[in-house]
RNA sequence: GGCGAGGUAGCUCAGCUGGUUAGAGCGCAGGAUUCAUAAUCCUGAGGUCGAGAGUUCAAGUCUCUCUCUCGCUACCA
């Protein structure tokens, strides 16, 4: 990639439609994206960003089942509530579009069977189960049927627990889905695969040196350390072949005769919502989208979450490279992680800041936000918002040190110059002429940081230059000067007002409303970045009149936002759904008992099990229990639990397990023991 | 358990290929000032750079061990 590559392509990660848009969202992907968009505009380079709903997949069809609704009425919904959400902080797309869309399955698949012709997949072909009633493929947990060897009526499709045999599902007698209860069909299934194996060597390349077909494609030094650090480590560890399609109703058809019932897996069909995106947005415009995914003087970067590198740092590029007609990432400047309050961000126990909460309780104050999320973005490591840190920045540093500053300049040029720019006698002092210097470099500081997608750098270099203009004032007294040298005090509001106007300029990509305020009061309106100078506002120029810019967030506001934080989740829980009807018979071949933990370890090799020895009342057995991250060996022993005791024998990490200890799984990922009552005795019977 | 990224002033974070007294913003203390949203400006106090060992003339910056946090991953009947 060249030093200025002729076009820019920016993509942010496709919102999951399935829940609204928070805070880290916003922090991860969309506003760095937004910056650096905004700043290449500015700098009138030919970019276009893309994003767009993903609104594929299992977990919204299931959640479609449970709310009685259908997949398509919640992703109409959030297709709607994200955008709003966005453009309540003016995160400005070129395009936004969805993975739903005809254009999009259309294209997925011209895309898949591109793949398939070019021997991109391996194929899988097996039997497998079917469910005509639920019209989908059966995974073996979900069939039960009779154990051949114990006769079992319970056995699942892939053991009995009764006599612990390992089973395939169409070993079992009388099978049944348990989903509808009715009884599955056994249909051919083939899934396509991607062996990602083929590709390590050209992607270790292509990551680690930048080259890609022999020749320099970008500057590995230029990609932040934890994304390269990550991506070693997978292809290091050796790559798996992954599925590229699934047995589901929701989503790109799978384009082959007879491959009915199966999408587009997500790894596939999200990415490509991508270009999808890009052709829609040039037809809208009425250009060719084709030079923004094949031009070789075109760079692509991806905006991401650090949960996303591998799925673009590694499958989407063997991907384009397989299908060979599209570019790979230039980079792809992942942010870490946002946590909240001392917390991690948690959607389900509401521990969230929502982006339209934010916008409706703080209604046009989009850009403290955005201030705020751009001054404490994880780039490099996880961050951490907080409300009194969300009101310290906004009053000490927009309020008082922006604010405040663009305040006195207006207010001096009232009193002093009847509302109109004063003209320069051209004779500058050497403080003068520093500022004047740091007027013509800040714009180039500001630029080399966002171009480096070092966004809080960036931000910093722009309000520095507007801390020395408040310096500058307080320095050189104007409102004292002009007492006794009238021109000379206009001299100096002349600078601070050519401050002001570059201010404007410079901090426009993350306070775009604020920035074309005061812009439009100069009469500096829409002056792209490379207009700054210390010339922009002209002697005569009449000051428009601007209110105060930033109110300050007052300590009720704070204590008002924290205490919306995890409230509400009671009695709404996101909880799985029930399970299909079982019988009494069934429930009868379960045994369970009272039983006391008398001794507990560690398993050598996992994090998650501990060993435990436990007492019945009729016999001492072994038991391993998956709860070591949340119980120490000490504080188990002594409990009395409830022990499924005629579970079937399985060895877990080398060690045999006979039975199994029923915990509570509570909402926050935690584990509780279910204790019986004081009273109940090793080897009660629990029924 | 494996792998990756982190652990730097009270808080949020910078510190590139090892090199003079370790930085920024905020907060805090003292002072200046009043054009301005009790705003601004100056000065200062705060850090054994997670712990320990090593390499080097010289180490937040390299190596090893340990520890904690986050992520991916395995085990979780």
């Amino acid at each position: 990639m060249s030093e200025q590559p002729k076009r820019t392509l920016v993509t942010s990660a496709l919102p999951y439609a399935n829940g609204p848009i928070h805070i880290g969202h916003i922090a991860g992907a969309y506003l760095p994206a937004d910056l650096y968009v905004r700043y290449l505009r500015l700098k009138k380079r030919d970019v276009v960003w893309v994003c767009g709903s993903d609104e594929h997949g299992a977990a919204i069809t299931l959640r479609a089942r449970k709310e009685n609704t259908t997949p398509r009425a919640i992703v109409d919904q959030y297709h709607e509530e994200m955008q709003a959400a966005f453009a309540g902080l003016d995160i400005a797309f070129d395009h936004y579009d969805r993975t739903s869309s005809k254009e999009h399955h259309d294209f997925a698949q011209g895309f898949f069977l591109d793949l398939l012709k070019k021997g991109a997949f391996t194929e899988e072909t097996r039997q497998q189960f079917y469910d005509p009633e639920e019209q989908q493929f059966l995974a073996d947990r979900y069939i039960q049927g009779t154990c051949p060897k114990c006769a079992h009526d319970a056995a699942y499709g892939d053991q009995c627990e009764k006599c612990g045999s390992a089973l395939s599902p169409e070993d079992l007698v009388n099978p049944r889905s348990t989903l509808s209860g009715a009884a599955p069909e056994m249909r051919e299934t083939t899934l396509w695969y991607l062996p990602m194996d083929r590709h390590e060597r050209w992607l270790r390349e292509y990551l680690e040196s930048g080259v890609l077909d022999g020749a320099g494609h970008h500057d590995p030094k230029a990609w932040k350390a934890h994304v390269l650090g990550q991506c070693r480590s997978w292809i290091d560890g050796g790559l798996q072949s992954r599925a590229m399609t699934r047995d589901l109703d929701w989503g790109v058809p799978v384009p082959v005769e007879g491959a009915e019932g199966k999408v587009l897996y997500v790894w596939l069909d999200a990415p490509l919502g991508y270009i999808t995106a890009t052709r829609n947005w040039a037809q809208k415009n009425g250009v060719d989208w084709k030079p923004y995914w094949q031009d070789k003087d075109t760079q692509l970067v991806h905006f991401i979450g650090k949960d996303n590198i591998v799925f673009h740092c590694i499958i989407f590029p063997i991907l384009l490279k397989e299908q060979g007609d599209y570019l790979l990432p230039h980079n792809v400047p992942a942010n870490e992680f946002m946590n909240l309050e001392g917390d991690k961000i948690s959607t389900s126990r509401n521990w969230a800041v929502w982006a339209q909460d934010y916008v409706d309780d703080f209604n046009g104050r989009s850009d403290e936000m955005r201030y705020v999320l751009a001054s404490i973005m994880p780039e490099q490591r996880d961050s951490e918002f907080t409300w009194p840190d969300f009101q310290a920045r906004v009053n000490n540093e927009l309020a008082d040190v922006l604010g405040n500053f663009v305040n006195r300049v207006f207010v001096l040029s009232g009193k002093f110059h009847d509302g109109k720019a004063p003209g320069a006698s051209g004779n500058w002092t050497a403080v003068d002429q520093a500022l004047r210097d740091l007027i013509t470099a800040t714009p180039g500081l500001v630029g080399e940081a966002i171009e480096r997608y070092r966004f809080r750098d960036a931000l910093q270099h722009a309000m520095g230059l507007v801390r020395a203009g408040n310096k500058y004032l307080t320095e050189e007294e104007p409102w004292k000067v002009v007492k006794t040298d009238p021109d000379r005090a206009a001299d100096i509001l002349h600078l601070a007002l050519q401050v002001t106007a570059n201010a404007a300029i410079v901090l426009a990509p993350f306070l775009p409303r604020t920035a074309a305020r005061i812009a439009a009061a100069l009469g500096t309106s829409d002056l792209p970045w490379d207009a700054a100078g210390v010339a922009l506002v002209a002697a005569g120029q009449p000051l428009g009149s601007l209110p105060i810019l930033f109110e300050k967030i007052t300590d009720e506001q704070v204590a008002e936002q924290q205490g919306k934080l995890g409230a509400g989740v009671e009695g709404m829980r996101d909880v799985e759904p029930e399970k299909a009807q079982t019988t009494f018979d069934d429930f009868q071949a379960m045994d369970l008992r009272v039983a006391e933990v008398l001794t507990a370890e560690k398993v050598k090799g996992a994090d998650k099990l501990l060993q435990l020895t436990v007492r019945t009342g009729y016999d001492e057995r072994t038991v391993v229990s998956g709860i070591a991250e949340h119980f120490s060996p000490e504080e188990v022993v002594g409990r009395k639990v409830m022990l499924l005791a005629n579970l079937a024998p399985r060895k877990i990490r080398g060690v045999v397990s006979q039975g199994m200890v029923l915990m509570a799984s509570t909402e926050d990922g935690g584990l509780r023991f279910v204790t019986p009552e004081e009273g109940a005795e090793p080897g009660d019977i629990i029924r």
